[in-house]
DNA sequence: CACGATTGAGTTGTGCACAACTCAATCGCA
DNA sequence: TGCGATTGAGTTGTGCACAACTCAATCGTG
């Protein structure tokens, strides 16, 4: 009984991760089109709701550091899709906006939620309520996590 | 309220993205004890249930093909907690077995899933549920990837 | 039996994720 | 004001994930 206790995590954390890269599969075959991975594609979406933002702020929405960040920014600057300059009035902070490339993409990339929808097979609400779960347990490991 | 509806496939994706990551971060902490990655955790889970597999077993349980498992095995047995050995009745096929370390071993993973457990937060039966859930995604999403 | 197709591991190359680090700019306080 | 601490980007190194490929072993069908 405890051993099978034990075992549920292991099982939640697997199947997040299987789902996680089942996910990304879906999103692949859909990026391909655009050139983009799914992580250059979260960049761009903030982008596009923000307009500019710099690179500290983009890794907090993200929640990724400057590690994965600035190779993937500078991927995305020779793919003539963002520009990056130096803050005027903190040298340190470097601002990243979109080109008019970059800033056209979105149409194109408009027609992938439907995509990626279909592809979960999910209602709306379910989607809702696994989300709103899977935010409560990234909290809690946040937590945990020193 | 399309466009509302068409969010939400993003925020599953990136909460799945999330959470995952925020749980690699959990067992990056627990696992540092022992030397081990996630991934290799996995597959010594796998072997300690099963004794010995071959590398195509493995790749299946976890999802993982041989670009990821070659390199990954070949770090466990240098680590000398796993042996390779080409099949008898198959030569194409390599077997994969744990060494006496690799067996030892498994007593001090013991601790480790209550450690996780604890810091999901979560009760058993929500664990189930997310689980379900998440398996059932999964599911849809690999018959959606081509 | 022979030979083309398939299968299982492995290799190479790209990109993400993260730790540990560097370095310059900024901050804050004595 | 001056100087030590902190902050923001970037770099380096390791490992995972996957595509595309190689190569040998095996299979299957004529």
């Amino acid at each position: 009984m405890s051993t099978e206790y034990l075992r549920l995590d292991q099982q939640i954390c697997f199947a997040l991760h299987a789902a996680s890269r089942a996910f990304g599969n879906v999103y692949r075959v859909v990026l391909r089109d655009l050139g983009l991975t799914y992580p250059q594609y979260l960049v761009l979406l903030v982008l596009w709701e923000h307009g500019e933002l710099p690179v500290k702020r983009i890794g907090e929405l993200l929640r990724l550091d400057s590690g994965t960040l600035s190779p993937l920014l500078k991927r995305l600057e020779t793919a003539g899709l963002v520009d990056r300059r130096r803050s005027a009035d903190d040298e340190r902070s470097v601002t990243v906006s979109l080109t008019e490339a970059g800033l056209a993409l979105r149409e194109r990339a408009e027609l992938i939620p439907r995509r990626i929808a279909e592809a979960t097979g999910l209602p709306p609400a379910d989607v809702v309520e696994l989300r709103d779960r899977l935010a409560r347990l990234t909290a809690a490991l946040d937590a945990a996590a020193p």
